[in-house]
DNA sequence: TTTTAAAATATCGCTTGCGATATAAAAATA
DNA sequence: TATTTTTATATCGCAAGCGATATTTTAAAA
């Protein structure tokens, strides 16, 4: 391990921190001029998909806790966009369910994702090139998950 | 933009940011056993590659903005990692330099970085494709911090 | 059937990250 | 020089993100 290793250029984490913070950036605008954060955009990805999840559900498909979902799922139930109900077979489990509001906001955001693609798209990242860097990212993904 | 298009496993932001969150997950049981956090971390990298910096800079480096590394240092100077000393030339600037503390860590954290370059690397990513991944990655962050 | 273990959420405390705003000092302009 | 503008930090408020832990309910084992 030379000391070239320690150069912040030569890390991967701090290239995917800073890509991944800003295209979150990148999303902002379109996001709350609707009162919706990006977390709270992938949970609707993930109802519109396919609705009614128990919150454990929801947490799986992004890949994060349930600790921080839970407070995530209660503010946008705050918000009107979901209902959460206790499940009826397990009356552990917390059903969350699109409102009205949540499911108007897929024709309302419809152009997010072309918007947000044409801000990244660029030499490098480019229709024939997305599906390399997808497998490597998801590759990473696994690994790191499996972990 | 088809259906598709929002399905969630086609979106790179949220390759991205879950690749992010879970490599600063593989950094945090070799840094928290020294008391250190992931932005921490970016800190000491960019300080032990030139000390005595002031908090403008340290920023831009991180590509942050200072409301979010101001609390971060301070928070640092509180665990004697860091001091912060007004500039005597521009009394508005805060340099940041190392103590002891700080320098030492640089020899304490030396296998950090191979420790989680092994934890990365798999069949897609490894040292031979991790030029072109740095390349996507670095004309992505480009592009969104000059937007 | 008790008792125990496992699973599903939720709560707490702390650090980030960032938009908005305040404060102080330096630089630019009148 | 006096005034205005810009620059460098800092503060505030809120939403994540996550380790640790508590609570409730179901499943498994004794």
């Amino acid at each position: 391990m030379t000391r070239e290793d320690f150069k912040l250029d030569n890390q991967l984490c701090f290239r995917l921190y800073t890509a991944s913070r800003l295209i979150t950036q990148a999303y902002h605008p379109l996001l709350s001029e609707h009162g919706l954060t990006y977390p709270q955009y992938l949970v609707l990805l993930v109802l519109w998909e396919k609705d009614s999840l128990p919150v454990n559900n929801i947490a799986k498909r992004l890949l994060l806790e349930t600790n921080t979902v839970t407070p995530l799922l209660q503010r946008m139930e705050k918000e009107g966009i979901v209902v959460r109900s206790k499940g009826k077979k397990d009356a552990r489990q917390m059903i969350v369910s699109l409102t009205e509001k949540g499911k108007e906001f897929q024709e309302k955001l419809s152009c997010v994702p072309f918007t947000v693609g044409n801000a990244v798209m660029c030499d490098s990242v480019n229709p024939e090139t997305a599906p390399d860097l997808f497998r490597m990212l998801d590759d990473i993904i696994v690994k790191l998950s499996q972990a």
